[in-house]
DNA sequence: CCCCTCTGTCGAAGCGCTTCGACGATACCA
DNA sequence: TGGTATCGTCGAAGCGCTTCGACAGAGGGG
């Protein structure tokens, strides 16, 4: 085949001398083919470097061996963790011999439907999931086959992967009130994703509530968008109107800005305040001091999910699968006991007191 | 349609009273179709819920409007900045309303050529270059069109968008060298990469050699890899055996072992060692002291290299696009003037000292 | 008024593959 | 030895779309 024309299994019959369809049961093995047959078919594969085409394929059998993965938030960008998903997602589906489809599907929770109805991939994985998600509904509705990361209210048959957030939350509590803490700020997801039902903000929201009573600790629920603007300003405001408070929670990338208005407040971490904070392992060593929290690990997640609907596509699973990624605390530098002394409400306080009375 | 059957473009003809093509034109519109007609089709379309189907579209136009981005690294999920890449590609692309496909080709250069060979993807983005790469000679020959994140030695007709690591490089140095300092380690990507012939690392390597004999200091070249295992060794190492170094330079993710090193070696950035990175500035900031940097606007990069295929494969351009993006230096608080006393090899020595003669 | 050109529409031939039914040929049972 | 499964192979009919050539009818120039 000097001329440029791709090989198709039409050569490959030609070549092999026998018929189109008996390539087809050679590649597919579903029907069985005589040895001499079948070897001289994969000769010629061999010897054309003969590559099924895809889209032949999809049109045909109605599979296009692809699944679809949703980037939902416009501003997932600032958000490693969801990045995170991605990797491990593409590396799952690599290693099945299957592709990824990225989207965004921003506002539009049709569109969530688009790639599979259009035949371009035959599964859905959706992450930042809402308690009522008109995207799930409109998945079951169509009876698309999916895989959340995340969760929802209503679980039944649902394959999912998701960290165990009560847990997480209680585990942090738990961990501040042995260190002496009485009062604790949870840096929750954002209001809006708040607002819009996002299942591990409301789950985080819960638990933090019923654990900060029955701990008979004060808890102050402060919920702040990722970006390091949004995250400084809130933990400022928290900083000077809350002085009792000696510790806060993050659910993600919020310790940013908390970080930073901690530094700008004049206030020692762990000494003077402490944080724990739910975040890949990877980043909370890099930082200084390195951050006490559980860890959230992502990439595996993303692996998980991709495996549950692939399973689910190829029929090896039929039950759904369903995996809440158990919480654990690892305490690292920048949580530690409570503060005895009251906290001064403003830099010039501290400042003053000191001047008038070194300790 | 009360079937579950999925709506064809023959039930819109049917439905509209026209031929089969005429639908085809109207939603392609290579031919013109007349005003009453097409709103015919149109509405039937709207109210029959088509959608056109992806394979038998690319089956039969033999375009699959789908580009892909193969993630080459197994280490990759390490590195945020090679994930942001990917943020941005599928932005651009879902903008212009293609598909982005994601796939790991690890090892094989054969690999990168599968997803167009298969009519999957209409072209390729890659990253991860090398000078002579391998996989780019593999699309060059098969006449796939592609665009590069990173560079390669022949960069004619080629398109790319890259960091100008020179430039990087130049302005850390000069900023470094005006501080005093005079002896200044560079800490480049990994053995292996720089082995491989990783573009970025040989550029990096190369200016930092020139400039450093330009500038008269003192250079050491140390690659290393991200991992902070690695990271930190490699920087410990150099701590203890190199005591006039007062700075160092790291060309991406090795900041986190090089800081923990210094926090081990009890050395206070920027007082007694001064870190430049080139980084993303979403993370610069997070980390205490805030890291004097180069940033990388990686998201954009991904979007960038997106548009450039996909204006390549509409034709829209024909002439190939290079983007060399201008290194920017941005002072935070991880540079100081160079200390003036020698430091100290070990901890020991240096707290004898302090106990023998403190300042 | 006739011929030619456009414009708008149609029918049909694929694109490369899967899959169904048909049908010799062999093997197996009675 | 004849009838019946079983196995291996083939041909043909699609899958849903694009696109080419054909052609009726309207419009314009000579």
């Amino acid at each position: 085949m000097a001329d440029g024309r791709p090989v198709t299994m039409a050569d490959i019959a030609e070549r092999a001398g026998v018929a189109l369809s008996t390539v087809s049961y050679v590649l597919s093995g579903k029907r069985s083919v005589s040895q001499p047959m079948r070897e001289r078919v994969l000769d010629a594969i061999t010897e054309l470097n003969y590559r099924p085409h895809g889209p032949a394929r999809a049109l045909a059998s109605g599979a296009s061996h692809t699944i679809a993965l949703y980037l939902p938030s416009p501003e997932w960008q600032f958000v490693p963790i969801q990045q995170t998903f991605v990797a491990g997602a593409t590396q799952a589906t690599s290693a099945r011999d299957y592709a990824l489809l990225l989207s965004t599907a921003l506002t539009d929770p049709e569109a969530v439907t688009q790639l599979v109805a259009h035949g371009r991939a035959d599964g859905v994985i959706l992450m930042e999931t809402l308690r009522e998600d008109p995207r799930i509904e409109r998945l079951k509705a169509a009876g698309y086959p999916f895989s959340l990361i995340g969760r929802t209210e209503d679980l039944a048959g649902i394959s999912f992967v998701d960290l165990d957030f009560s847990g997480a939350i209680e585990t942090s509590l738990a961990h501040l009130a042995r260190l002496g803490h009485t009062c604790v700020a949870l840096f929750n997801f954002a209001p809006d994703l708040l607002a819009a039902g996002y299942m591990a903000a409301l789950i985080a929201r819960d638990s933090f509530e019923s654990q900060t009573r029955e701990l008979g600790i004060r808890g102050i629920h402060v919920p702040s968008s990722h970006t390091p603007r949004d995250a400084f300003a809130t933990a400022s405001r928290l900083l000077s109107s809350e002085p009792e408070c000696t510790a806060a929670i993050t659910t993600g990338w919020q310790f940013t800005g908390l970080l930073s208005a901690l530094r700008a407040a004049d206030l020692r971490v762990p000494d003077e305040f402490s944080v724990v904070s739910v975040i890949a392992a990877q980043f909370a060593d890099v930082l200084t001091p390195a951050l006490t929290g559980v860890d959230w690990p992502a990439f595996e997640a993303g692996r998980q999910a991709a495996e549950m609907l692939i399973d689910k596509l190829t029929g090896k699973d039929t039950a759904p699968r369903q995996n809440l990624v158990p919480a654990e605390l690892t305490v690292r530098e920048s949580t530690g006991p409570a503060p005895r002394a009251k906290r001064f409400t403003t830099k010039r306080q501290r400042h003053r007191n000191v001047f008038v009375s070194p300790r």
